[in-house]
DNA sequence: AGTTAGCACTCAACAAAAGCGAGTGCTAAC
DNA sequence: GTTAGCACTCGCTTTTGTTGAGTGCTAACT
């Protein structure tokens, strides 16, 4: 059987539909609603045949047809129209994004933030660990007589502080001295390689003040630990409760409690270097657990190796459309911001 | 009518139930689940005194009763009694504020997880905002030839850190010398002091480097604006869908774009300098869209006058013995750790 | 006077039954 | 190949009963 181009927009126009409604079309409505020049009793054939083709499902017998999996990935694939995003769109997030260059981890927050306003789903962040960056700079700066911050940058250009307590901080000056040793002793190690071994010879060498630097080695080796794998930030779960799909509370807690699981979200994320936007649709991500949504996700480049990911996650009758709008034109601000932040 | 014993004794135990099982419960279950020696039917002549006097509510004609806010209130001033923590919850506790001790701000927001793990209910909490705080220091920091952090610590030890983008970042030997002239000058002022005027001033002081200064000062007042109230965190919203009153998805939803409504919070956190923990029932809060919660909030103190807050949120019926407890004992963790830091 | 058994009454909640209507597949005519 | 027509299906909504937990009142009992 061939897929001929009045199947196709009579696929098209079930999908269209439910889309907007959630609701099995038949094929009177179709007849009735897009004009399409042909009776209800040939749509009805032709809709037989797609159905024999496996692009649309009959949830119950006297039902009308909902797209398959298959069906929205021939959809996604070769029917939908890519929009372009509004000016007011594109102004939205160019704001939130120039607004937030100070810090990269709170950026990528407002962005999962504008991502969930902007389409009405779900959006879940990445940022790639700071375990394999490099340490650009240490600085200690004087707090009170008890404690210090250490100010740690990466070649990545993340920042990290982290106020250390001691019995008896030193004074301002002894404590720019060791900044120095300390920052010169490290520039270029990886924090992953900061061990046990590293802290105890370079706290040797800093004298009567082997206790600062041990301590300071031991905050960063917090870092390394807090940032365990990945950062995962969500947004707009709440969104999900919109969904007719999840009008039942049981069904909404469920996914609310799988958009908690950090592994899972990792999973759904994959690991790929791509810079294409990808649709993952329904079971296609393997989760039983997220099996009736769809995911539309990209990756973006934090300096040279490292990744992270923005996906948008909603119902498999997603607006595909502008989610793949929203996430492209978002990306390309990103992509471009990081590329003139970092001193191209 | 007077509250005596007996009616005291079966108000208790429709509170109890009721929290319970978010049933109403009728004469003859609490004759038979509470063993009051007392016949149904006289159970029903004191029900009948208590729903007069304004303790219950029977929400409809052949129905059980249930509390009234009154009779919650009641409950919470003289019945109800308060449990200990065990010392597996004390323990998780102390160590949720122990590992978090070096970012005040990253507490407070373990803190709030914690409690809505704890107690399966939401959890607010505020941070007071910087802009009264005065300044202690600030120190630059190199990041690469277009960038520089600012770390910002306050008398109040919060540390800010913001970076600042130039067409070219001064060397280090420069920042170092902009750092002590910038800290010299405006230490002890209050964050909401510095203004246009001010800034100018300090510039034309900095020489060639006025750009810097500048835009220094403009990070500090980003610090400020972006600060522009309180900052609150939630924790622990999901649980909301758990309790079979908000079972129904448009009551969820409600509840949830309550929960995500600043100024609702804020109000709600309420602003008093009491350290005593407050129980606000149901329409107390005086928050149409809240009035079937009820609220366990208080206070902890950041350096004098500064307060943050910790609510913990439920339906009407929440554990109110448990929710104390638990905020009880989080308080005496926070003030000991705030006060040991403080260097008192 | 306080307590209790007994009874008529109420009403939400559940379940079965009935009817509706959107949908299908098939057939026969165009 | 297309379409009108028709019998049939079956989930949804509405209706109608039925049940049972609960009440208030009265009369008898301690």
């Amino acid at each position: 059987m061939i897929l001929n181009d009045r199947k196709i927009k009579i696929l098209e126009a079930i999908i269209n539909d439910y889309i907007q409604t959630a609701e099995p079309i038949g094929s009177r409505t179709i007849a009735k609603k897009y004009g399409l020049g042909i009776s209800s009793a040939t749509i009805r054939n032709e809709m037989s045949d797609l159905e024999d083709m496996g692009f649309i499902i009959q949830p119950h017998a006297s039902a009308g047809r909902i797209p398959s999996d298959k069906g929205y990935r021939l959809y996604v694939d070769r029917l939908m129209r890519r929009r372009e995003l509004t000016e007011e769109e594109a102004r939205f997030l160019r704001q939130v994004i120039a607004s937030n260059i100070n810090q990269i981890d709170y950026m990528m927050q407002e962005t999962a933030r504008a991502i969930a306003l902007l389409t009405n789903y779900a959006t879940i962040v990445s940022e790639p660990t700071v375990k394999k960056t490099r340490i650009r700079h240490i600085q200690f700066v004087p707090v009170d007589e008890h404690s210090f911050v250490m100010v740690l940058v990466t070649d990545s250009k993340v920042v990290k502080n982290n106020v250390i307590y001691m019995d008896s901080s030193p004074d301002e000056e002894t404590l720019q001295r060791l900044s120095r040793l300390v920052s010169d002793s490290l520039r270029d190690y990886a924090l992953e390689d900061i061990d046990k071994e590293l802290a105890a010879r370079l706290a040797a060498s800093a004298g009567k003040n082997a206790g600062v630097v041990m301590a300071v080695l031991n905050a960063i080796m917090d870092v390394i630990q807090a940032e365990d794998d990945v950062q995962i930030y969500t947004s707009g779960v709440k969104n999900i409760l919109s969904f007719p799909e999840f009008s039942d509370v049981e069904k909404a807690k469920a996914m609310f409690q799988a958009l908690e699981e950090r592994d899972m979200l990792i999973t759904l994320l994959g690991k790929n270097n791509s810079e294409k936007i990808q649709v993952v649709i329904g079971a296609e991500n393997n989760l039983a657990l997220l099996e009736d949504c769809s995911v539309i996700k990209a990756n973006y480049n934090v300096g040279g190796q490292n990744f992270g990911s923005i996906g948008i996650i909603g119902p498999k009758r997603m607006d595909y459309s502008q989610a793949v709008s929203v996430l492209s034109g978002i990306l390309k601000h990103i992509n471009a911001v990081i590329k003139a932040l970092s001193g191209g």
